[in-house]
RNA sequence: GGAAAGGUGGCAGAGUGGUUGAAUGCGGCGGUCUCGAAAACCGUUGUUCCGGUUUCCCGGAACCGGGGGUUCGAAUCCCCCCCUUUCCGCCA
């Protein structure tokens, strides 16, 4: 959520911002609708005021016997009109909310500028020793493969549940066990973050309190029965851990990383990119999460970036690093890096991680803030999270780069210890 | 699923429908004392919004789980919802 001061004093550059991100003007009507709001907060704290004022004087009045049915019958009137008076306020502040929570979050000055994902910028890119794009010999894609050697069984698991629904088999289970505890393992001994396995189901405060709702409701799972929903990241679960707190600021920046499964409803996606592995319902991811102090947070994201590339560059998997321009970027991200893994068979990279800086946006929204000791008032935090990294995009790239010409999978030496061996097929 | 109890400031814990932002204790901050520390004593102690001065200083409003209601006036009475705890049942 955008900070409605902000606006007041800058809404020519929350304007530009705004179009920018590709996001519908709303600066006019949220101008007038706060004017609105203050005069009506002005009209009922001075109706206030006179009542508490009476109120206070009451209880002398009776005991000295005054005759208080005048007053009464006058306080009655003005409590008739704080009532309306409130009424309105309420429905106004309603519409602000509304318009503000639909509002996305501006992109940093550094972001390019760009209207969609032709425009982002390839930062760097790392390939492993001896690679090359062009291929030796016919690589299998990782849904051949998977058949092949009964790692992956796409259509057992559209039976159990649906397509998009892997079920990994075999070997395949294990890697992909293998891959998550690596990841984990790699980030706490490595990059100082503390582990934490949160509730898969969230509440409705949780998903608003990171921007998934609601915008993107309908890309969303949703129990009724219980009013929860499954997480699409374990950005909101974690995330949502300091929700309504006031953190300490020697405390900051605090760094979580999680693994849950992450569950997608890709309402309309169907048809493209659905091969596989490539969009799925469920897909497990290992993700990261920071909370910093404002002035720290950009340097922070250079960091996460980097704590991600070090789980790539340990696997010996080729990716490069993009940074999104401002009409790429998703609601709540003020400047995000994609980092993709190369595919050769489908001859493309392939996203697998992407890490953001969402600045106080979630944390105006969860009301997440730090006491500064300078100023001993309260401030908020900026979030930051990437996924350290998803699996399915991960375990494609892995699959085919580690092919070998007789359709084995040499397992990488890092992931050895934790799958018991170290060849499938 | 059945039964009961309860949700108050950073925490613990009082609270009679009327100057209650809210007793008291702990914690935190500042001070006295001390070579220093502890103890003791004194003082202080939330958040948000509006307005003014233009900054944390003044004035005002709101906040005792959430939302309604009664009343001139609600933390206190009534209704609905949410959550937590305990016991019983069921169960990985």
């Amino acid at each position: 959520m955008l900070d409605i001061k902000f606006i007041r004093e800058n809404p020519e550059a929350v304007r530009q911002g705004l179009r920018n991100k590709n996001a519908a003007d709303v600066i006019d009507e949220i101008l007038s609708l706060d004017e609105k709001r203050r005069s009506f907060i002005a009209q009922t704290e001075d109706l206030k005021a006179k009542k508490n004022q009476v109120s206070a004087q009451i209880p002398q009045m009776k005991k000295s016997g005054h005759d208080t049915a005048a007053v009464f019958a006058e306080m009655k009137r003005v409590g008739d009109e704080i009532a309306f008076l409130d009424g309105q306020l309420s429905d106004i502040e309603e519409k602000i909310d509304d318009i503000l929570r639909h509002t996305p979050n501006l992109a940093h000055s550094s972001v390019p500028v760009g209207t969609s994902a032709a425009e982002n910028v390839e930062v760097r890119r790392w390939l492993p020793e001896g690679f090359s794009f062009e291929n030796e010999f016919k690589i299998l894609d990782h849904t051949e493969l998977g058949k092949k050697l009964s790692i992956l069984d796409f259509e057992r698991g559209t039976k159990i549940s649906g397509s998009g629904f892997p079920l990994y088999t075999n070997k395949g289970a294990t890697l992909e066990r293998a891959l998550i505890n690596f990841m984990l393992d790699y980030h706490l001994q490595n990059h100082g973050y503390k582990e934490m396995m949160p509730p898969i189901l969230v509440n409705r405060d949780s998903m608003k309190g990171t921007g998934q709702i609601p915008k993107m409701e309908e890309d969303m799972y949703f129990i009724e029965k219980d009013g929860l929903y499954p997480i699409p990241t374990a950005e909101v679960p974690i995330t949502n851990i300091h929700r309504d707190e006031i953190l300490a600021e020697k405390d900051l920046t605090i760094k979580y990383v999680g693994y849950s499964p992450c569950f997608r409803r890709e309402a309309g996606s169907y048809g493209k990119e659905s091969k596989g592995f490539l969009r799925v319902h469920q897909f497990n991811k290992v993700e990261m999460v920071k909370f910093s102090k404002p002035e720290n947070s950009y340097d922070e994201l250079e960091a996460m970036v980097n704590d991600a590339e070090n789980i790539l560059k340990a696997l010996k998997i080729p990716y490069r690093i993009l940074m999104l321009c401002t009409g790429d970027l998703s609601f709540s991200a003020a400047k995000c890096y994609d980092i993709e893994t190369w595919s050769p068979a489908e001859n493309k990279w392939l996203e697998a991680s992407s890490c953001s800086n969402f600045e106080a946006f979630q944390a105006r929204r969860a009301n997440i803030r730090f006491r500064r000791e300078e100023t001993k008032k309260p401030e908020f935090v900026h979030t930051l999270n990437g996924s350290g990294l998803a699996t399915s995009r991960l375990m494609v790239s892995l699959l085919e780069n580690y092919q070998t010409p007789e359709g084995k999978v040499i397992v990488p030496e890092v992931l050895h210890k934790y799958t018991g061996f170290k060849i499938i097929g």
